[in-house]
DNA sequence: AAATATACTGAATGGTGTTCAGTAAATAAT
DNA sequence: ATTATTTACTGAACACCATTCAGTATATTT
């Protein structure tokens, strides 16, 4: 009886040991990620950073892809945050400004992650719904904004698809384009932010009755 | 003399022959880039297409991301020349429509040559003012467009560099989102082109007077 | 005929993601 | 207590990649 409990407690420490080392590999990997980029981010580097061979890290992820869906998961996470914290006043339409300048604030503040979030490619083929399921939360958040503007009539569009999309659209031209550095002809690097907000809050207020 | 005449045709011969190799690069890998994407395409595998070893590639261009360049330079011409037979319309607001729907067209289109137009990383060290002179061309087009408009008080908007920056980060919002499939919960695949189409008919119509 | 210039090759360098036979330690079964 | 089995991990090997460069073969000049 003892024996068997004894076993299991040690069974579950070491499915605690097994999740904390796909922790460790996963943070290191976001860590690296987040400083060198997806692409300069070799396996080996990880695997050398965590002191394990290239080997091991497969044998908690099938492939380098799913660690990056590992911290696109963390990154809309980390976006949602931002946006309830930042982006919750109570009029609608003063939520929606809040929304959109947080969107852009946050690209600019964290372009290697908004990269991996939204521009670099990855096959989709393993996890279709990761982004329905993930960034479906940050969409929702601002599907629910515009909705509540619609249902007091406050906006001069009525198509809530359409509204989110281009809003959406609007914020991610913006911050994309700068990321792949675009926009030298419109406007010098220190003046990016100001221009890129301007945009965004200038696009938005034409929606406003 | 004579010789020296001949001398100098055979030189020139040399040289046209020297252009049109360089040219054979560039058309095998535009080709290339197109079909499978810049990142699927291998010098090794343009080498093989043409029937020259990978070494004789590098006699011609400096590395894989100046052949990039050249094949950027075309696509900004092919779009340009796009914007010159689909958006030549007189009034200048329903220009703005043209250019709208030909850029979103030209991207859904045009997967691979987008991607590699806007899309994709690849070092700027190197020709900083790429995008200014060949890009340029195609926002000068926007610009007057939009200069046309404003001039003539057919927009709600009077700052030009502001609404120049918003119409193409709307367009290429639209087009970059779809192109890494994040549309997938706002609508079906057969359906996008309408969908992508109405959102910038839609957005450049609430700039109108 | 000898010297030089040109065009090209393909093996080598140092990287990449990924696999897998082998090892060593811990646990289970006898 | 000994044997068998499971678990965690290694690191060399595979098939790629961009890029370099000593060597070769052909053409041109001297």
């Amino acid at each position: 009886m003892r024996g068997a409990q004894q076993r299991m407690g040690i069974s579950e420490r070491k499915k605690r040991e097994k999740i904390d080392k796909k922790e460790l590999i996963r943070s290191a990997a976001m860590k690296m990620f987040l400083e060198d980029g997806y692409a300069k981010t070799s396996i080996r580097n990880i695997a050398d950073a965590i002191e394990y061979s290239p080997g091991t890290i497969y044998l908690y992820y099938k492939d380098k892809d799913e660690l990056l869906y590992e911290v696109q998961r963390d990154a809309y996470l980390k976006m949602l945050e931002d946006f309830k914290t930042k982006a919750k006043h109570k009029d609608p339409v003063k939520r929606l400004l809040q929304i959109g300048k947080t969107y852009v604030t946050f690209g600019l503040k964290n372009p290697e992650l908004y990269d991996l979030m939204f521009i670099i490619r990855a096959p989709m083929n393993v996890d279709e719904n990761l982004h329905k399921d993930n960034g479906g939360e940050c969409f929702e958040y601002l599907l629910d904004c515009l909705e509540s503007c619609i249902d007091k009539d406050l906006l001069k569009v009525t198509d809530l698809q359409q509204a989110a999309l281009q809003c959406w659209a609007m914020a991610h031209g913006l911050v994309s384009l700068h990321l792949r550095c675009r926009l030298k002809m419109i406007a010098e690097e220190k003046e990016i932010p100001k221009v890129l907000a301007a945009a965004m809050e200038g696009y938005i207020k034409q929606l406003i009755k």
